[in-house]
DNA sequence: CAATGTAAGTGTATAAATTACACATAGGTA
DNA sequence: TACCTATGTGTAATTTATACACTTACATTG
């Protein structure tokens, strides 16, 4: 009933960074084998294999530290992508040679999204590995495998979960002013919002806090801090 | 860099049924080899090893086929589930033993869920091996593996999705009343509406078209059905 | 064939939520 | 001290959501 089955199973991070410039994706650059030349490295999201005693979102978790040295961020699972000839392209076949012990092996991939606010995070995650830069979501080139698909798919879910699931603060400084929490709607959801109307339905989210401190060093009426307090029962 | 791996990967669907005596979910019975008496059959929701070179939607398309005969129903990846002790449980073992070359392989496995109108599809589908039954929702009882938690997370992903797309309908017969419609949402969303409100909002929804038909055979005042019409652009 | 039972079908008034819109303010810089 | 810049605030108009009750069409029964 049921065949032998020999596949691999990977995870791949879609991590999405923001400061006042835009709204950002981690990309690393392939390591290719130094004596390489014909073979231009490619950028792709940082994923690797799981492990056999881990657990999915474990898997993302340590894969994330590991090529990128960024942990505990939020990290939520939006979606599997399993098309049989997913790793199959040619230009991805250097890659997965200079890499893999069965380079031709099928590999599954779950996708997770993830969330930081580039200020409270290091903007240039230090990696063992190859190079791992932030890459405005508007730059973002052809990337190996299916991986543009799966930033894509990662995006149009950041886009659906925004509202109903507090994430929002994941990618803002722990503390942030409403200019900047409206600006990052603005970004996500790709329309202008009414300061006014904006700042009203923030009143009305109580787990959005005013913070007795004031923005400083700006050359304006410096606005009034905020914390994002989750509800604590 | 890249441990070599040995797991399976499976599809589990959860196909709900309505007719005008509620949601209900298929479930088989686990056919556990004929001499086996002191393990009692347990009933899990259908699903199977992947094969090689199908992608998931097609594995969760021919899985369900293989294992209940239906085909042809609204399908969608909800989530994967990669829980390493996930198959690892004793109630389980006799079943994978009776039916896997590697009864203790880790099995990760995706989550599909599907809907269909018990009216238009047989309500006992046949099938080739175990027994296949629809069985209310509020009577679903120890499922095998951590089946329980996939159809809980199936429920809420339906109960989520009802509204934004459009799929109150693949679990409706062809033509539908109002009636029909409005209980679906009442059951699926747990919540009374309010009969003329909820007409107002549906003459909205362009892809909802009354037909110049009537329902008959009642003993009531017949009312008018109506069909989805997906937008034909 | 008249009376009855049953679910279908319909409108309006009220409340709530969303939208549109403009100017005074605080701090920094010159 | 004057000026620049982004902050911070209220109200009226519109749209959307909610609450609520009676007449109608068909089938059954006496």
């Amino acid at each position: 009933m049921s065949l032998p089955q020999s596949l691999h199973l990977s995870v791949d991070c879609v991590l999405f960074g923001y400061d006042d410039d835009g709204l950002k994706v981690l990309l690393i650059n392939q390591k290719t084998a130094a004596s390489d030349e014909d073979s231009e490295p490619m950028s792709q999201l940082p994923g690797d294999l799981i492990l056999l005693d881990e657990g999915l979102d474990q898997a993302a978790e340590r894969v994330l530290f590991e090529l990128t040295q960024i942990e505990g961020v939020f990290l939520k699972q939006f979606m599997a992508f399993g098309d049989p000839e997913r790793v199959k392209d040619l230009k991805d076949r250097a890659w997965l040679q200079s890499v893999r012990n069965l380079p031709d092996q099928r590999v599954v991939t779950v996708g997770y999204y993830g969330l930081v606010s580039l200020q409270d995070f290091d903007p240039q995650p230090a990696s063992f590995a190859g190079g791992v830069n932030w890459v405005d979501l508007a730059d973002v080139g052809a990337l190996a495998f299916d991986h543009n698909l799966i930033l894509a798919q990662a995006f149009a879910t950041l886009k659906e979960q925004l509202e109903s699931q507090h994430i929002s603060f994941e990618l803002l400084p722990k503390k942030f002013t409403l200019t900047q929490l409206q600006a990052l709607y603005e970004i996500v959801l790709d329309k202008k919002l009414d300061k006014r109307n904006f700042r009203k339905n923030v009143k009305k989210m109580t787990h959005v806090v005013p913070l007795d401190e004031k923005q400083t060093g700006v050359m304006h009426k410096p606005a009034q801090l905020f914390s994002y307090e989750p509800r604590k029962n």
